[in-house]
DNA sequence: TTGAAAGCGCTAACAA
DNA sequence: TTGTTAGCGCTTTCAA
C-alpha cells in the first residue's frame, strides 16, 4: 500500500502538519526539521496522493480537450500542441472525442467526468450557433473553432474570412481566373467552410471575377476521400477550371490525387491551394501550397487564457475573443504570382 | 457553489445514505423515496463529486495513455483508437507526450500525476532491454511496441518479424530481387528497426538472395522527411534496385516522393511497401501497399488487459504477451504477382 | 428500507 | 517553528 502523511510523519517524527510543509516548500522550516522528514519520505517512497489533495484544494491539475476526432491530422497535431502548452504550466490534458456529433458534444459539456479536470478546451463541430446558450457552463472553459460565435465563454479562433480571400487572392495574383473550390456546405454561413467560402467569393468580387456555382464542389466531412470524390463529380461534370482551392489540407491532398490520376499537371494545368498547412503538405507531391491558420499559437492561447479563468474564476470581465495571424504557405502545388513569371 | 449529497439529502428530507443508494441504483429502495430523491437531485442539478468519489474508492476512472508525439500518424491513430475503446468502457483518457526520450520516459513512470489514474498504456521509444526494471511499477501498467521484451508488466505488441518477412516475400513474389529498405538503426537487434529488419534478411536468405548494405538506408526518426533524404542518399549513391521497403509508411512515403521526383515510376520500375497501414496510406499517388499490423485490435486489447489489471489487482499471474495479427494490404505501389502477372 | 457516523489523504486556520 | 483539528464530498459498515 502507499504510503501517506501520516507514515511520513510516523517515521520522522513530526506531526503531520509539518511534513506537509516540508512539501508545499513552505519557507520557515528548520533545516534539521526539513532533513528528517525529507529522509523519511524518501526511505517509504512517498508521493502525495493527488486525489486526496484535489478534493481538499478544489483543483485537480488536469484540463479536458474535446475535439472531433484525433486521427483527423489537423486535431492530432492541436492536441500535441495542446498537451505541450499544458504540460509547460503544470497540467496533464485529459483528452475526450465527440466525432463531431452535435449530441455526444452537449452531452460533454455536462457530463460529469470534467469534475476531473479544472477546465475545457472545447472545438465542436456539430454544434451551431443556435446552441450558443450550452456554452454558459459553471466551469472554465475555451472554446476553438468557428461554429459558434459571441458566445458566453472566451473563444480562440482563426481569420477564416480573411485568410481564404487571401489564399483566393494569390491564386488570382498568379494568374488564375476560373478557381474551383472543395468543401462547401449547403447553405451553411459560419463555421469554417461558410466563412471561408465567403473569403473566397470576396476575393472573386473584389477582382471582378463572377461566381460560378458549377466549380463548387460541396461536402460533407472534410476527408481525404470526400476531397476525391467531390473532384471527380466536377470533372464528370466537364468543369472547367484552372485551379482549386481545398478548403482544408486533406480535402486539397485527395482533390490533387484525383487530378493526376485524369492527367492534370499541377499546377501546369491545375494549381491547388489548402488550408491549415499540415506536416503532409510539405510531403506530397507536388508539395502543397495552403494557408498557415496559426495553429501552434492557438493552442497557446487556449491554455493560457485557460489557465487565467481557472486562477481567476471571479474575474467575470467580458468573454475574450482572441484571432490568430494567418499567412500563405508558398509550395509547389501553387506557385506565386512572382514565381511563375 | 456545486450542490453536494448534502443538499440533496435536505431538500428531499431524507440522509445522505438513501441519497447515495439511489445515485449507485442501489435495488432495495421505495419508490416514493427514490421519487423524492430524484426531484431534488433535477432540481438542485446536481452532480456527483467525482474527485471525492476517487478519494473513497480509490478509483479515479481515468487511464493515462504515454506516447511519443501525437504529431506521428501512427500515434495520433493508436491514440484515437484507445480513447475509444476506454470510453466505450467508461473510461476517459489522459494523453502524455514523451517525445520518445528515454529520461522523460523514465521519469513519467514514476510521476505522482500518474496518481490521478488508474493505470497506465505506455508505449516507450527511449527506453530500452535495459530498462526493463523500470517497468517494475506499484500501478497497473500495459507496455506496447518492440523496445522491451519479457518485462515485469502484460506486453502488446505486433508480429514484427513475420510482418516484415512477409511483406519483402511478398515483394519477391511479385518478381523483385534488389529490394531496398530505408529507417534501418545502425546495430539495432530489438526496437522496430532491428526487428523488421531482421524480417527482411530471413526473407532475403530464404529466396537465396544475397543482403547488399550498399542498399540500406538508415535513419533516425522515422519521418517523411528522413525516408526522402535516405532514399536521396541511396540514388546520389548510384544504387541500384527494384523496391523499396520502408520501414513505416511516413519513410515510405517519404521515399516515394522522391523516387518520382527522381523520374523513377512506381511501381513499374520501384515498387514501394510501408509498413503500418495509416489512413494516408490509402491517398497517396501511387496508394501504398503497406502492411496492417493491426493496430486497432493492439489499442482494444490495451485497454481491456489495463482494465483487467485495474479489478484484480492482487491477481498475481505471469504478465502476459499479446500479439495482434497482421495482413499485407495491397495497393498500387507494389501489385501482387497475381495482379503483375 | 433508511439513518448515523467513520474515514479516504490532504490542506489550512488556529493554537501553542 | 510546529502541532491539533476540522473539514473537502463521498462510500460504506453497522444499527435501527
Amino acid at each position: 500500500m502507499a504510503s501517506t502523511l501520516h507514515d511520513v510523519a510516523r517515521l520522522a517524527g513530526v506531526s503531520i502538519k509539518t511534513v506537509s510543509n516540508v512539501i508545499n516548500d513552505y519557507p520557515h522550516i528548520r533545516p534539521a526539521t526539513r532533513a528528517k522528514v525529507e529522509q523519511a519520505i524518501g526511505e517509504l517512497g512517498y508521493t502525495p496522493n493527488l486525489t486526496a489533495r484535489s478534493l481538499r484544494s478544489g483543483r485537480t491539475g488536469a484540463i479536458a480537450l474535446a475535439v472531433p476526432e484525433l486521427s483527423l491530422s489537423y486535431f492530432a497535431e492541436l492536441a500535441a500542441a495542446v498537451i505541450e502548452a499544458a504540460e509547460e504550466a503544470g497540467l496533464v490534458v485529459l483528452v475526450e472525442q465527440t466525432g463531431g456529433d452535435r449530441d455526444r458534444e452537449l452531452d460533454l459539456l455536462r457530463s460529469p467526468r470534467l469534475k476531473l479536470t479544472d477546465g475545457l478546451i472545447f472545438s465542436p463541430l456539430g454544434m451551431g450557433q443556435e446552441d450558443v446558450d450550452r456554452l454558459d457552463v459553471p466551469y472554465p472553459l475555451v472554446v476553438l473553432g468557428e461554429r459558434i460565435f459571441d458566445g458566453p465563454a472566451d473563444h480562440v479562433t482563426m481569420r477564416n474570412v480573411d485568410a481564404a480571400r487571401a489564399a483566393t487572392e494569390y491564386l488570382i495574383a498568379s494568374g488564375r481566373r476560373r478557381i474551383a473550390l472543395v468543401g462547401a456546405h449547403e447553405g451553411e454561413v459560419i463555421g469554417s467552410a461558410g466563412l471561408r467560402l465567403r473569403g473566397y467569393r470576396e476575393a472573386l468580387d473584389a477582382a471582378g471575377i463572377p461566381f460560378d456555382p458549377s466549380i463548387i464542389g460541396h461536402t460533407t466531412l472534410w476527408h481525404r476521400a470526400n476531397g476525391a470524390r467531390s473532384m471527380r463529380e466536377l470533372l464528370d461534370a466537364g468543369a472547367e477550371f484552372d485551379a482549386v482551392f481545398g478548403l482544408n489540407d486533406t480535402l486539397a491532398l485527395g482533390a490533387m490525387r484525383v487530378l493526376q490520376e485524369a492527367g492534370r499537371r499541377v499546377p501546369e494545368d491545375v494549381a491547388v491551394m489548402g488550408f491549415d498547412d499540415l506536416d503532409e503538405a510539405r510531403y506530397s507531391i507536388p508539395s502543397l501550397t495552403t494557408v498557415d491558420p496559426g495553429q501552434p499559437w492557438i493552442a497557446r492561447t487556449a491554455v493560457r487564457t485557460l489557465i487565467e479563468r481557472i486562477e481567476h474564476p471571479d474575474d467575470s470581465g467580458e468573454p475574450r475573443r482572441l484571432l490568430a495571424d494567418f499567412r500563405i504557405a508558398e509550395r509547389e502545388s501553387a506557385p506565386s504570382a512572382a514565381a511563375a513569371s
